[in-house]
DNA sequence: TGATATACATCGTATCACGAAGTATTCTGT
DNA sequence: ACAGAATACTTCGTGATACGATGTATATCA
């Protein structure tokens, strides 16, 4: 997919994936991979961004004797999900607005 | 719209907008309004990248006494969004994972 | 024992939308 | 005739950001 037009979906992806039951970052990559695949550099971007700006919340649990952050949506990360629902009206319109059929001008 | 999204879209929104009749500039602008709204310094920005990747070509052309650049778009371009087309099938499968339903799960 | 998987982190780079500011002409209302 | 809006294009600086490369560390498995 064109590198542009996933740029506008990480975000919400990332909180998608997460919006059900709390999650970290390896299997985060995995249960996304078969909509869309991501480094692990870009991930750990994401889900740093999306702490800092309070749409995921972050704790650490041991797990097999080692760390491991987990991450859980916050009531602003739920919000950017229904903001991209809305924005998807638009996409829409622009989807249609790129693929129409030529007009048959004379 | 969330700027993120946009980016992926607009590239080929200036395409769609010329691939029925060569346009300019300005006009650009104003025909996608309904759609998606830019500044002109982006929407320039983007024109030049557009030639420079051949996905679209210029000629000037007189327009009462002043020098416009015409825009037409060019076979790779057109093929630009045929490719924006097939990615559509990979964006409405993240659109439904982002937007599903929680899952009742006991 | 060596490779692979799990798990997270940091750094540098290239791309890119946009505001700000500039240049220059034409049109419109008073 | 004059001001201001509209038309038309350009350049510069900035902040955001995806990603490859690289590093660290442990667990699993052949």
């Amino acid at each position: 997919m064109d590198i542009q037009l996933k740029r506008g979906l990480l975000d919400v992806c990332v909180l998608a994936a997460i919006k059900n039951e709390e999650s970290y970052g390896y299997k985060i990559i995995k249960d996304m991979k078969p909509y869309m695949e991501m480094s692990e550099s870009t991930l750990y971007t994401i889900l740093k961004r999306l702490e800092t700006s309070g749409l995921l919340e972050v704790h650490s649990a041991e797990h097999n004797g080692r760390l491991r952050k987990y991450y859980r949506i916050t009531d602003a990360g739920s919000k950017r999900i229904d903001e991209f629902r809305d924005d998807w009206k638009e996409i829409m319109a622009i989807y249609r607005f790129v693929t129409r059929e030529d007009q048959i001008n004379d």
